[in-house]
This record gives structure tokens, sequence and C-alpha cells, in this order.
DNA sequence: TTTCGTCTCAGACTTAAGGCGGAGAGCATG
DNA sequence: CATGCTCTCCGCCTTAAGTCTGAGACGAAA
């Protein structure tokens, strides 16, 4: 039997979600909550196998949950996200704050108990749309190139358009040659040799998909 | 009750995909045949609510049999590619063919049983492997730039790598003249101002990624 | 206050890029 | 054979791009 809790504030989405899993017959709903504070304190008592956490709640968000819950040495228990969102200013500090797997409330029950099944063996996981968020992250993170300050990167986004150093420089409300430096550094730092192949570098890294 | 007529030339995989589909009650195997001109003309004379079509077979192929029975007037029925391939070659020509649904072999028996009832309601499924392709496709159709000569092609994909006009004219063995006469000619065709413009144009339309 | 990083801009310089016109060779098509 | 297309290459010219050196202004941090 697979011990689970599961957290949301919404109580029709919350009863729902265990209606459903009581039918699957491995799994066992040891405990319910509908906040954050409630569902950490919870899950640092009874010590459930997996945990199904919503991520926009009332009381206590489901990330400073989760972080709650991953602090305490005991817990090896997993935690399995599963809300509507997948933007990247959820995704991603849910994901380093401690969630195992992270389901989309679009995601059919079948899915669902299948994840608490797999979290529960080890196995994680991540919904498509949010696996694709997360390659691309990942790709950004590997970018070989020393940092570049804020205005590079705006004056190696337009290069990365195809504009003239004329046309960033109206853009940007600055000089031509004052653009002339910015793309000389933005070489240097990327290393490469023009700018077309700073252009390149954009594209490849896909820079702009993120604005 | 949908009626179905599963056309594979391989015993093993028409038995076993009919053996499967028999258990579901709401679907009626009419017929099955093991060539594509045999599939085709027993297609005509019964009139199945679906088709399952193997592509590569040994007698008259999958695509051909598909064209054969879009071309009669009275056909409405739908018809499913059933494939282990999902290469540009068999995809494309399948899909103009008049293809209703491109299903993989690596697909789940429940998942093809799903997809014979969404094409008896009109909705197609495309696995995701060839659904990516399609998309690819349909944004190079969608080009609005003149037809680029394969020399110009080559002489482009170079620029979309950012090499200069100098190592393009050494890799392809040509004078640097001719190099910038063929870059001349490409940034009017696409209708951009400057190199850096056309490697964005290569990398905006993925035109690298398929050599 | 001094230091450091960033953003801004200038002048002088070199070079790659790109436009324009012209032209010869090969090759397929009618 | 005449036409058209492609690929090749030339010279001349203009300009955008990029390098180098230097420097002033500003704000944050030591």
């Amino acid at each position: 039997m697979i011990r689970v809790v599961v957290i949301d504030d919404h109580d029709v989405v919350r009863r729902g979600v265990i209606a459903y899993l009581d039918t699957e017959e491995d799994l066992d709903i040891i405990g319910e909550a509908s906040s954050g504070h409630e569902g950490a304190a919870l899950v640092k008592e009874i010590q459930p196998d997996v945990v199904l956490m919503d991520l926009m709640m009332e009381n206590g968000d489901g990330i400073e949950a989760t972080k709650e819950i991953m602090k305490t040495e005991s817990c090896n228990c997993k935690i399995i996200i599963l809300t509507s969102y997948y933007d990247d200013e959820k995704v991603f500090p849910a994901l380093e704050a401690g969630a195992f797997s992270y389901m989309l409330k679009t995601s059919s029950a079948d899915q669902i108990a299948d994840a608490i099944r797999k979290a529960a063996m080890g196995e994680n996981v991540i919904e498509s749309k949010v696996a694709t968020k997360m390659m691309t992250r990942f790709q950004r993170e590997k970018l070989p190139h020393e940092e570049l300050t804020n205005r590079e990167m705006e004056v190696l986004l337009c290069v990365g358009q195809g504009m003239t150093n004329q046309e960033i420089g109206e853009k940007l409300y600055i000089g031509i040659k004052t653009v002339k430096t910015h793309v000389s550094n933005i070489l240097s730092k990327l290393d490469v040799h023009d700018r077309t192949q700073a252009a390149v570098y954009v594209h490849r890294n896909q820079l702009l998909n993120h604005k």
C-alpha cells in the first residue's frame, strides 16, 4: 500500500481526487489538508510515502510547504506537484524546492494515479509541457559565455533579430558609437567574431523565446 | 458500432490487432486484407467506417492503396495509417494521399482503439513524433521567399552558421566573388538587408535542422 | 573617499560586406 | 539553334562593421 496525503485548498478538487484515488486498491489516502502550513505539519506527523500538493493556495502556498517538508531530515516522502499552471515562475521554484514530480490538472485521473505509483518506486513524472521548459532552461544554464551586463543582453537580443547598429541605437536611445562598444564587448565575451555569429548564438540558445 | 477493416500483410500483426479490437464492444471488424490492392477492393465493396492501414506491404503499398480508396467518390471512410516508420519519405506521402490519422506501432492497443473511435467521430489523431514533423514542414511551406537555387541554399545555410564569405568560398571551393554574388541574390530573394538577417531567417525557419 | 563596474561617447583606423554592371560556360528545353 | 537558368567570376564603389585607445558620468560598495 502506498500512503498518500493530498494537500489542496480547493475542496471540490481535493475531494474529487481523493474519491478517485480511493478506488485504487494499492493507494491509501491517510490524510488531507487545505493549506500549505497545515499540510506540512500533517506530513511531518504521519510520514506518508507520497504527497499530492497544489501550488496555488490561500494560506501558505505549495512552494513554501514543499520547502518546509523537504527540510525535515527524516523525510523520505515524494512530493508531486499538481497544479493548473506551468509558467516559469511556478515551475522552477517548485522544482528547486524539492518537488519530485510535476503534473497538470489537465492530466487524467489515471495519469495521476500512475504518477503516484511511480513516485513511490522512485521514478519521477514530469508533464510534457513542463519537461519542455526544463529542457530549454537546462540548455541555458549550460551557456559557456561570460556574464553579459543587462545592457549588453538588450543589445545582443537586438542583434539576434537582425538589427543594424543604427537601428539598435535608435531603439535604445543611445548613439551608434555606444552600440558599437557594446557589440564589441559582446563579441569578445561570447567569443565570436562578428554579429552574424552572435545572432546565430542567440537562436541556438533560444534567448529570444523568453524575452 | 464502428465498422473496421484491417489491412496489413504481416499475419501476426494483423491477427493480433484484430484479436484485441474484437474485445472492444463498440468495434466491429468486418474485414481484413493482406495487401494494398486486395484491401482497396475490399474497402470499396463493404464500405467500412474506418480502415487501419499498414504502410509497408509486399504487394502494393499502403500509400497507393490509400490513394486508391480516396479516389472513390462514395468513400467517406477514415483511413488510419499504422506503421513503424515515421521518416519524412513515408509520413508526408501518406498524409497527402488522404490518410486521416497516423499512428505508430509503438502505440498501445488502447491508443489505437481510441484513434479508431475518434476517427469515426471525425477527430484525427497524429502521433506526437509525426506531429512534430508536420509542424516543421508546415512552417517551411509557409516560407514567403522566392525559390532559392540549390547553390544559394547551400550558401544560405553557411551564412546561417555564421560563416564569412571567405570561409564559405573555401568550403564550397569557389571564389569569394562568387560567394558575394550568391549572398547578394539570396538577400534580395529573402527580402532582407544583410547576412545577419539572413542568418536569423535560417534559424526562425529551422532550415538547419534538416540539412 | 576611493574604487569598481557599467553605460555612455569620440576619433581614427582597417576590413568585410554588399550593390551594380558585365560576362563567359554549361545545360536543358522548346 | 535560340532561349533561359544556373554557376562562375571580375572591377569599382560605398558603407556598415569592428578594433583600439581614451574618457566622462554615475551609483554601489568597500
